[in-house]
DNA sequence: AACTATTTATAAGA
DNA sequence: TTCTTATAAATAGTT
């Protein structure tokens, strides 16, 4: 519009193209302020060049955002339907891998459940329980042995204070060793009463033989 | 801009500033699709008056929702509506849960890594190790007690045999009772050689009742 | 709305 | 890009 007119049509050379769109750009933006405050207007202005630059003006005291918001409403279209479009199909896909995530943990929940803190304590409590166990059994087991040692012994003992008494008959076989005849409050024997027991070492001895001789070779008596 | 310059301000004269709204909006048209065809622009003037009245103009060949959309995009503004904002809300969450559910699964992965069979295999063999080694001690163990028992019955036996030698030599004071003379071949007697034993019952015998004699009404034989 | 004096925008050149 | 400037275009005020 100075130095010459111009054709409103596409202008050839891209650096005038260029130039003019910046050129007219502004003045439009100067002029949609201009509107804006000699009229009281809201304007907004989007523009995108041939290159996909983007320029937009606002009226000042308001927003592109609201300036849409308001065009939306008094036009009452769904302009942002692609785009909710898209937000829900990323929600779909999301629920979608969430739930699959959730499978995943449910698969080993029996576990899982378990933090890694809770399944250590669950085998220091599985190795203690085992040790409490072979402990109380080894306790118990280890009282009846005990228990039997104690019984040999006290056999023996009975066994040798029979050896001196039959000595001594053997000695003196006309007289009678005092016995104290107190005998009934010696444990381990059930049949009460003042008794005296005999015994020959007998290996040939049938019910000693036949009954299980050979078996005690095998099972030597613990310290 | 003729007849006089202006200043750019509001007008006050309404029918004025109404006249210069619509003179001025059909420029500010007019310079846009100018644009548009020069510089081959898209543009979207979208104004409200102060009425609340709308007019738009649009670059031919698009669409207002096209611009928009595309205004959107570039910038990544949330120009969206409340819809859009708790569908954000929404999308966030669900990213924070997922994110969790994420870190979850790889927190338990040191045992993730065993499938529920390789734990379940790993069970089996915790169980069938404590139930070995529990087995081998049992039978140690019982093995002694056996051992212990016949021990025991053993003694016994001798004891009740020695009861009779001395009852035959109460019985037979003058006589000896043959005993076969081959007492080494006994076992769990070390001191060689033919012997007797003899053994009165003395409860009140200092060795028998302080050496343990109390104890061993603990630990009664087994049946 | 139309007119038009005047201002403003801007195409081309620097 | 910006500046200049001749000139086209827009428009304020009038009719």
């Amino acid at each position: 519009m100075a130095r010459g007119k111009i054709q409103i049509k596409l202008i050839e050379n891209s650096t005038n193209r260029q130039v003019t769109y910046s050129k007219r750009r502004n003045g439009l933006f100067k002029k949609a302020n201009e509107l804006t405050v000699l009229c009281d207007a809201r304007v907004s202005i989007i523009m995108f060049s041939t290159t996909g630059k983007l320029h937009e003006f606002i009226s000042p005291s308001t927003t592109t955002k609201q300036v849409i918001d308001q065009y939306q409403k008094t036009l009452g279209i769904d302009i942002w339907n692609t785009h909710y479009e898209k937000m829900q199909e990323q929600l779909k896909q999301l629920k979608e891998v969430n739930r699959n995530l959730r499978k995943e943990i449910r698969m080993g929940d029996c576990l899982n459940d378990l933090s890694i803190e809770d399944l250590g304590a669950l085998e220091q409590e599985m190795e203690s329980s085992v040790t409490l166990i072979r402990d109380r059994k080894y306790r118990v087991l280890s009282n009846q042995i005990d228990t039997s040692r104690k019984k040999v012994r006290n056999v023996e003992e009975i066994h040798k204070n029979l050896l001196h008494e039959l000595e001594s008959l053997k000695e003196d076989p006309y007289g009678l060793v005092d016995n104290g005849g107190d005998y009934d409050t010696l444990i381990g024997y059930q049949n009460g009463g003042p008794r005296i027991f005999a015994l020959r070492l007998q290996p040939n001895h049938p019910s000693l033989h036949s009954g299980g001789g050979s078996d005690l070779t095998t099972y030597p008596l613990l310290d």
